[in-house]
DNA sequence: GCGGCTATGTAACCTAAGTCACAGACGCGT
DNA sequence: ACGCGTCTGTGACTTAGGTTACATAGCCGC
């Protein structure tokens, strides 16, 4: 049962327009919980159980190659909520991924048969989660693509102007978002740095030229 | 209005387990198209018009880099359907892919508005739609995972084995379905070749030591 | 059985990226 | 201010794979 006020309005705005019994039924079955940043919301052994929806903080869901290396499959914002959750709630195979917080979170959670059951009578529920389905399908074949042929610069550079002028990561983590190594990272990072594209300060990136990482974008180092 | 009835059969088995009512309906107003191998379903230009359920033959969706290059995405085979076009369906952003026949194809198409009145009305329709989403996202993951983590012979090793002891391909496809070069692709199969997995001859690949290639999977060419 | 098409072989070369093995360097706690 | 842990820089080396630019080789129709 949610009391607190802004939990509340952030279920709201993350659910989009349900009907006001839908939203009840919520508000009276929904459980919150909250993680630390670095913890696990889901990995190999605990799958989980029902759907979560972010409402303040992001995770990233990553999966592990045999050798220790990771990718990162997607991310998930405040107001979002995990496609593998979804997939998993509506019978699709196990898939082996990882769930990590990557900030303090506090996720609201509807058990599994609430989910069923919003699906069934909610078409602005099912509309909602249609929608999160389609743009994280599309997410997932331009990352595909990404892998496929875009060289790693064209990649960081992508990441540094989506993330904004100031981003506050490690070289670590930047390489298992891409699915490289930390060496190759820092090489090409120093390279946008010798270029004037950036500055690098431990644990922090700051972009200078936009235009110069969009230039790396269009045309490769070529 | 569909008439043949082998093709109600597979309509029947391809949708998995409609109501009555439902079934009819799709009877009603489906549309039966017919495509010849290597025809355009859908591309850049033409986004497709409904749900298109394969009944016979099989197709392939890929996606083009700027430098001509391509990756295959997923392939439909018949029974199944196309899940860009879903997402399409379900207001999914725009994703700039092409869907290929690869044999000559038989679909029946779904309209629109007949898909969301069957996904509102009918909850076994709905499960169906959502297994099928559910299997592709699982894929579309493992791709990522393929692309990113494994070497070009184990990829290969893959769909070697996937497809049988015989397949008629060429080394293009192969490279295409990799998102590799054809060169490559023929420095591979021969080294398997040499070492006694496969036999290779023009359009026509043979496993003979699947375990060799299962082999090649699990520890890589080290 | 002769062109012409498509598929394949081949070899030299180039490059991005991964690996290894370090050495600093910064920030924090006590 | 000392030490420790996390982050970062560096360089030498290896490797998978892409590029170029051909030479063949099988197949089909005529």
């Amino acid at each position: 049962m949610l009391t607190n006020q802004a939990t509340i309005e952030a279920v709201r705005l993350s659910l989009g327009r349900l009907t006001h019994a839908s939203f009840e039924r919520v508000l009276a079955r929904a459980v919150v919980r909250e993680f630390a940043a670095g913890d696990r919301l889901f990995d190999t052994a605990r799958t989980c159980q029902g759907l979560p929806l972010l409402v303040a903080g992001s995770m990233r869901v990553v999966r592990y190659s045999a050798k220790g290396r990771e990718v990162q499959l997607y991310r998930v914002s405040a107001g979002e909520s995990c496609i593998l959750s979804i997939t998993q709630l509506l019978g699709g195979p196990q898939y082996e991924a990882v769930g990590i917080a990557e900030t303090t979170l506090r996720v609201v959670v509807l058990d599994t048969s609430l989910f069923h059951e919003l699906i069934a009578t909610d078409s602005n529920f099912r509309q909602h989660i249609f929608g999160i389905i389609s743009a994280r399908i599309a997410e997932l074949m331009s990352l595909v693509e990404a892998i496929a042929f875009d060289h790693l610069d064209e990649r960081l550079a992508r990441i540094l102007l989506a993330e904004g002028p100031q981003l506050a990561t490690t070289h670590q983590r930047l390489a298992e978002r891409t699915g490289s190594v930390r060496e190759i990272v820092g090489r090409v990072l120093r390279n946008f740095e010798n270029r004037g594209l950036i500055e690098i300060g431990r644990e922090r990136i700051t972009v200078c030229q936009a235009e110069g990482l969009r230039a790396v974008i269009g045309g490769g180092t070529l």
